[in-house]
DNA sequence: AACCGTTATATTTGTCAAGAAATAACGCTA
DNA sequence: TAGCGTTATTTCTTGACAAATATAACGGTT
């Protein structure tokens, strides 16, 4: 049988998580659904959760990621900034290089 | 402020969870400690958690990682194998390359 | 002014995992 | 055979986290 190295980053800020990969896909599907909630339910998930992660994320942001707006034409929405764009970006660029490293030494598990 | 990247790694054989951090840690202290119960004493872990863990490790590793046995001159004991010791050194070395790896790349979330 | 689809927030309920405690089994020693 | 220090296992409790529910607020539209 093979071994297989899985992992997990994220970003902390001033000791508080910013980041990680299931904040990554709320914010992506926040870029592709335009609302927040609309963006949970796309994820199967409340919107409350939803709620509290992107909560956490603008708390512990050094600028802001997403902008929310209450009431209007559509009831209201959330959209990514650029910064939010951007991060999305680097943070997938990390993760996957990690995958990489460690997809590269495996053979050092599997042939002890 | 900067962020900070953190990361966990695990090895999973067959699906399920085989090597992570903490069953490292445990597996050095048995190595230190020559028992399953002191070793739990040592990382401030009830005894049923740290065996918990160790069965897990056991059910799910390809070859023998710990020997235990029961009575005996001191009650018995739990060993290394010169696999797990193997195991232990080879994880530390990967997680410590996934680290500075993180390392080297956390100026692109810094420089955003 | 009533309505709609949002964001925002509090409160309650349910679920699951960690922890504690108790007990059995084992094999050497004296 | 009684005692000792282990490993091994079951049961019960507790506490934290997840989920569900309810409600308020907002600002355009009709």
């Amino acid at each position: 049988m093979n071994y297989k190295i899985k992992s997990r980053i994220w970003i902390e800020a001033d000791n508080n998580v910013f980041l990680g990969e299931g904040r990554v896909r709320l914010l992506k599907a926040i870029e592709t659904n335009g609302s927040l909630s609309k963006a949970a339910k796309s994820l199967e998930m409340s919107y409350k959760k939803a709620w509290t992660l992107l909560d956490a994320v603008n708390k512990s942001a050094t600028k802001p990621v997403v902008i929310t707006s209450i009431g209007g034409k559509n009831g209201g929405g959330a959209k990514l900034t650029p910064y939010g764009k951007s991060l999305i970006t680097a943070f997938d660029t990390i993760n996957k290089g990690c995958w990489k490293y460690l997809d590269k030494h495996l053979d050092t598990i599997n042939s002890i």
